[in-house]
DNA sequence: CCCGTGATTTAT
DNA sequence: TAAATCACGGGG
């Protein structure tokens, strides 16, 4: 029996659930379907300071009021008129802090991804970036605000019990946010040092 | 490198 | 109301 990932777990500091969340399952299970993969990417979101988050001065709009939100839930975006991009919320509600999913190792329904992404090649191309995976795992503004804790469409299952050992993630500056002044280059992209599978081979 | 694409945000 | 922006991806 699959064990999820407790309210417990996202109502922490950001850094550490975005460090955390590396090898857990992401899961959307639509009907009969069930397609998942491994976290091996993720970035912090810091909220209110951090100049490159949705939330920053307190910015709470119709878009980003599932970043308010207790921790466990979806915070689901769209831009660029075309792309989705998913986020888990994490600290406590009315904290308004995320960690952005930017790559999966595929796991289960792999050949409903390659129908969802004619341009991938291969099996490290489905889901090595934030708009990718959205799209393999068909993620989209209806599962904005879901709680992962109790939801049977979209949750993440625990994989290991204890936390990985540090020397298996390595840390970066988040890609895309050039313009977030000294937060450009704090180390806040976490990846598994292994994975093939991450979005800036 | 450039560009699609349109919701969302910000400036007037 | 108008203009700018955008936590991106795909094709040269």
């Amino acid at each position: 029996m699959p064990t999820y990932l407790t309210r417990s777990f996202y109502r922490r500091d950001v850094v550490k659930v975005a460090r955390e969340l590396l090898g857990h399952l992401l899961v959307h299970v639509n009907g009969r379907q069930r397609v998942s993969g491994l976290i091996v990417e993720t970035e912090a979101y810091l909220g209110i300071p951090d100049k490159a988050a949705h939330t920053c001065n307190g910015r709470r709009t119709a878009r980003n009021e599932s970043m308010w939100r207790d921790g466990g839930h979806t915070y689901v975006y769209f831009t660029y008129g075309m792309h989705h991009c998913v986020n888990v919320v994490a600290g406590v509600e009315d904290e308004p802090v995320a960690v952005l999913l930017r790559a999966l190792e595929p796991v289960d329904g792999m050949q409903a991804m390659y129908r969802r992404r004619p341009a991938a090649k291969c099996d490290t191309d489905l889901c090595s970036g934030p708009a990718k995976l959205a799209k393999a795992l068909q993620i989209d503004r209806q599962l904005d605000r879901i709680d992962l804790v109790k939801s049977k469409r979209v949750f993440i299952e625990r994989i290991r019990a204890t936390p990985l050992q540090s020397q298996q993630v390595a840390t970066g500056p988040r890609i895309g946010i050039a313009h977030a002044a000294e937060w450009t280059h704090k180390p806040l992209r976490f990846w598994l040092k292994n994975s093939t599978y991450i979005s800036h081979k």
